[in-house]
DNA sequence: CATGAATGAGCGTTCATTCAT
DNA sequence: AATGAATGAACGCTCATTCAT
């Protein structure tokens, strides 16, 4: 068993070459995009992306698992901004928004994400972002902001059926009538 | 002028049957129900299927349709016990319950939504249901129990965005979420 | 057994109307006219057009037929105008032209020919039209103007394959090049 | 550069399997001959078939085509003959023989084409062929063989309505017949 | 390991024909 | 006898997946 040499490098390269085709793809077709399509984006052949991804649903979940891994990471930096002074409850309304837009603007991921059968996709950027938030939300409680109530799950369900095929002024108004349910804060109207 | 004769009662309860098919497989299914598997469900060949609706579009907006005759009826109901007395934030709240329930329910008929390009689907039934919410709101703003920024559209986004892949507790969770960003109650902890 | 009583006159009316609808519209569409829209054309239901033509073929059949009978007619009438002193070259001459003409008229006659099996669909109208067309040779022979190996079975030959899908100055070119072919006499150049 | 790689064997065979089954198939039960029935009868799946022509059309236009380039090869060769001091009449005899023979055999090739909406089919056969006649007539006419009105188109105008549903015996008869309207020789009784 | 040709079940739809009313 | 709703085999075509090269 020789240590494995440098040819490894065009596997990890198509992977990526594959992975980014495939969420370009999706986006612009919804998950009806198909496999031929999304190998040509990706400038290889079928039996290539087969061979990274044995099943068109497993395209679809890494697709999925990418996504989400930014969004940890988006929950991450928020709690990084909260350590070094922001307000918590602010950095929660940016996460919602942030998410909200992102989730728009890949609304096929989540038309995709229907055709799965709520596989456990997240791998650990799920947990990592529970522990970001967490943080936040234990920290507006203790400000005063967010409802004692709140969870992260409730962030979850919130963020799990963001309005994806609204005009962005809708999903503003969306986020404001959401908002006011997490926080202790009264619209004024 | 002899009254149009009777012949006509199997093709009504084809009609029917048809109807009821296609809203349980394309529940089942989601959008994806093939024709042939509708028409097996119903118990009738693919080609009275056709007979009765021309397209498969044509059969999932009626199936639509018939939801959104459903909700209008509610929300029409609701205005009138609210005529005879009851208060107008319960039965928006209610009326918000029985959609989300309905709508997880029939949460394919949102997905299937999604397969028709926001045709105007409704017939009469997107009006009437806006007459009656409409006069619900502006009732609820005058007892001071609604919010006076919130619309009938704000309804509308809010259901057509409900959680239909989650759990029955979830879904309460989440109305009780979002209704607190309706009404000016704040939720007691 | 009542003698034969009136109603008997709505079945042939009923039957008329669809020849001619049939006519129509598979000169219109071509044979793949469908059953329907012949019903639909003729003002009855497919029911009642196939209690008259058992099958698709029969209508055609009986569509072929009757335009046979008509050229039968025309050939018929020809040689009632050379008995009364026309020249039978011309006569022939004049009966291909019609044919020539009404056969691309009715191209879809033609094709929906094709469709059958070389059914000996003519009835006795090919016995009349060939009656009349010897009579006609046979004078044209005597007078010299025709030649003596031609027979009625020639002109069965060009009219069966006459040009359908050409314009009408290509089908006069036609009819040119094969009355030379008829006639002793040299095209002038 | 190294030379494209053999794997196109496969692919080269196929299409040569798919064009021969779809000529029989198309001959055997004109244009009608399904995609299946061909495919099966070529020894591929459909999904070969649509992967070598995208389109029922595709396949036929090629069959047609492949028609089309021999006639023109036919065409070709008779000049050549000529040019190597045959008689231009022998020859344009000899080709219309062929072309009527062919055409018979091919019956279904011309019922295919009335199924195409008279497209530019054939690439440059038609106006290779047309070059070659072109020359034919012009020497058949010097030599006072070929009458001095009748040009290429009267060809193409013959052989497209050459009799397809005859008996041997009968074509020849209808080729005497046309061959009498274009040469100056009268014909022998 | 990549390629891309081949596979074949499945889809939405049509239409000649049958049959209950 | 007329109606028109029902039937169901067949069609052209697509696409996730397999496998010979």
């Amino acid at each position: 068993m020789a240590q494995t040499r440098a040819p490894r490098a065009d596997a990890v390269r198509n992977r990526k070459k594959i992975l980014d085709a495939a969420r370009e793809q999706i986006t612009a077709h919804g998950p009806d995009a198909g496999m031929d399509e999304i190998a040509a984006a990706a400038g290889v052949a079928v039996g290539t992306l087969y061979r990274h991804f044995p099943t068109k649903n497993d395209l679809v979940t890494a697709v999925i698992a990418e996504f989400l891994a930014q969004v940890a990471e988006a929950a991450e930096a928020a709690r990084e901004r909260h350590a070094s002074g922001s307000r918590a409850v602010d950095e929660i309304t940016g996460f919602l928004a942030y998410v909200t837009k992102e989730t728009a603007t890949n609304r096929a991921v989540k038309a995709a994400a229907r055709t799965l059968g709520a596989d456990p996709v997240g791998g650990d950027a799920e947990a990592r972002a529970g522990a970001a938030l967490a943080t936040l939300i234990q920290a507006g409680q203790a400000d005063g902001d967010i409802h004692q109530d709140v969870t992260v799950d409730d962030l979850y369900l919130l963020f799990n059926n963001v309005p994806t095929e609204e005009p962005p002024a809708s999903r503003d108004r969306w986020l404001t009538l959401v908002l006011t349910g997490l926080t202790t804060h009264t619209r004024t109207t």
